[in-house]
DNA sequence: GCGCGCTATGACGACGTTGTCAATTCAATT
DNA sequence: AATTGAATTGACAACGTCGTCATAGCGCGC
């Protein structure tokens, strides 16, 4: 028996009394009110319990009348499935794992779960999440947990997108990566977004509406993302004719994620400042995107008018929260889930499997950073 | 047997090495390598089942000897134990269900269920999440579901602090409210931030530092939080003897969440552009000041020189994007989480329970966006 | 030498569900 | 009228684990 501690409120006396506190009480542990199984149900019915099963699952042969009357019975004691039951016979457990090292817990690829548990809703899976929070002791036992619950498959999904190899600990449950990809090129199929055609997208959008003269900052070097973004960035430019001269390329940070070395501002206004400053500047990414925002508008520069500016990301806290809002490419994070999942739900099904990487692409997003370049 | 379609990259040739396609086989569907039992685990020992049982829960009566043959068979045979015919046995899931309108799949309050992960792994607790999306509908299938997977309690938690009924669909199965409270204020426990001292702590912040003049850009009405900010703001300010002239507040935003009309930039502009403009202002949260910041610049005042600025939430992305950092006061979400948690783990093991809300507070974390006020 | 209490172990059943197979009914076909 | 076969139903076992209870061995005190 516990008792509970009551914090008093710190609100002041006019919010006091939502904190009230009344006694009330529950079935002591023992006598939990049981679950009405399907035996119980089956004697309210009068039939056999092997015939309730079968109105459950909707199996044939079973008259209408039986049916109806065993449905009645159903809703009349409230029966509900054991699920450990069922898993118990059929050692299928429809339950997909995703396991991330940080995202279900990060604001930034929400969505790849937001995706797969949309899937998973409509197709009657379950899921269980786990966060290894990047440790990789935490992530074999992960592994371990999500064998004892004797789930069908896994999703591994990543926060940042990156080349990673899976503490499988060496059991082969079917496996998406998603937003990442086997270092060990085999096996495992993964699925991600396409940064080099995001940023090549964004990169056209300028060109075409005339900048000639493009900034571009940095993501950090660790991510996979930055070298695919610069590089399309780079070939984009000189496909379309200009050197080297007409970019202005530099670092916006470095060192580990989370705590990184932030050199944005101040290469945002260093490159702002330059008499033959850029007409636009390519983000790593929105956030990044923030900064640079600041530093033209410290100069007196207008954005779009005198600088126009891209991101990459659509983290719509940011690039709706900009003013003027933020261009961007969307990181196809809702997809990457909802795909890796129904790929999961084929691998599980299927006796052979073509393991692959798969891209998805980003749509560019048209808000109001850029306007045209000089003519 | 499935055949799945390999999607060809779009990446340039230089990245189409990373998309490979290789065969490879596993079992077929019905020939799965099926897992090692506590049963094969005894004949491997040569002891009975029931001593297995024993050494894996760690009971007594176990002598040395055989303890570490059974461990040494375990090891050998790649066991693990089987959640669902453990729950069958024992009717408790050691689950908590945590149902959500959108918390999980949002960027603001994912802190919550990184509080409740961290809580429920040090404690051996297995979390199933599911959202709602906000459908009345899918909320009870939701119930349905973690009842039928005997969940051993529920955490409800919302987006935005708000007042809700949950569907519980009348069964009394053990719940905890997090960031929200119930509206007919019975029965269920709940846990929120404090908001109102929160704002408090801000407002003093502000006054100590000698501002006597202060402008308060309003949060989306709809919210709790922002009626429960803004009386601490006016509460706070009215104690120090500034009256209502020395105040200057504007609607930031109204409208239904997610889709809401945005006045923040105006709102800044406006209030930056009189003469008598206020020396500090305070956002109803971290986005808002994004626009504040972008409003005051582009009217070439600096901050926090001539305008100082403090948020609400903590989010980071966000305070730590804007440059100078914002001075703004943490939402306690992890910690919410984590309290729930423990909370909700006491009210299942309690008969007797008190239920009332409780209420964290929020930390005020000092950045660089606030100066002192002219002397 | 006898009974007592403690340690160590196993046999067996039960949990809620579904798979297997047999039994029954009834209509259609020969 | 006998045979076939499909529709409908139930009896029973089995899944993996743990709780209950029985059994056996052993040292101890009288």
């Amino acid at each position: 028996m516990t008792t509970l501690s009551i914090q008093l409120s710190t609100l002041s006396e006019k919010y006091v009394d939502v904190v009230m506190s009344v006694v009330y009480n529950r079935p002591a542990s023992g006598e939990l009110a049981d679950m009405v199984s399907i035996v119980s149900v089956a004697k309210a019915a009068g039939v056999s319990n092997k015939t309730v099963s079968r109105v459950i699952n909707g199996e044939p042969y079973v008259t209408e009348e039986t049916r109806e009357r065993v449905e009645k019975a159903i809703r009349d004691l409230g029966y509900i499935p054991n699920m450990a039951a069922r898993l118990i016979r059929s050692s299928r457990s429809n339950t997909f794992g995703i396991i991330t090292d940080y995202v279900s817990t990060t604001p930034y690829s929400v969505d790849i779960v937001r995706g797969i548990q949309d899937w998973a809703n409509a197709n009657g899976k379950t899921i269980l999440i786990a966060n290894t929070g990047g440790s990789s002791e935490r992530e074999v036992e992960i592994w371990k947990m999500f064998q004892s619950h004797r789930i069908d498959g896994v999703l591994y999904v990543t926060m940042y997108r990156r080349i990673v190899d899976p503490e499988t600990g060496d059991v082969s449950i079917p496996t998406v990566m998603i937003n990442c990809r086997p270092q060990t090129r085999e096996l495992l199929p993964s699925i991600e977004p396409d940064d080099y055609q995001g940023a090549q997208d964004l990169t056209r959008y300028l060109l075409e509406r005339g900048h000639r003269r493009i900034g571009y900052i940095r993501l950090n070097p660790i991510l996979l993302g930055a070298e695919l973004r610069l590089e399309a960035f780079r070939r984009t430019t000189s496909e379309f004719g200009l050197t080297e001269n007409d970019l202005s390329i530099s670092l916006g940070m470095d060192g580990p994620v989370g705590a990184e070395n932030n050199y944005v501002f101040a290469a945002a206004t260093e490159m702002l400042k330059q008499d033959d400053r850029p007409t636009a500047i390519m983000s790593g990414n929105d956030e990044m995107a923030i900064q640079i925002y600041i530093a033209a508008m410290a100069l007196g520069l207008r954005i779009p008018q005198d600088v126009s500016i891209v991101g990459f990301d659509d983290f719509r806290t940011v690039t709706m929260a900009l003013k003027p809002e933020l261009t961007t490419a969307a990181l196809p994070y809702y997809d990457l889930g909802r795909e890796g999942a129904k790929w999961l739900n084929d691998l599980i099904a299927g006796e052979k499997i073509y393991p692959a990487s798969r891209v998805v692409s980003c749509k560019l997003v048209e808000r109001s950073s850029v306007a045209f370049g000089p003519r």
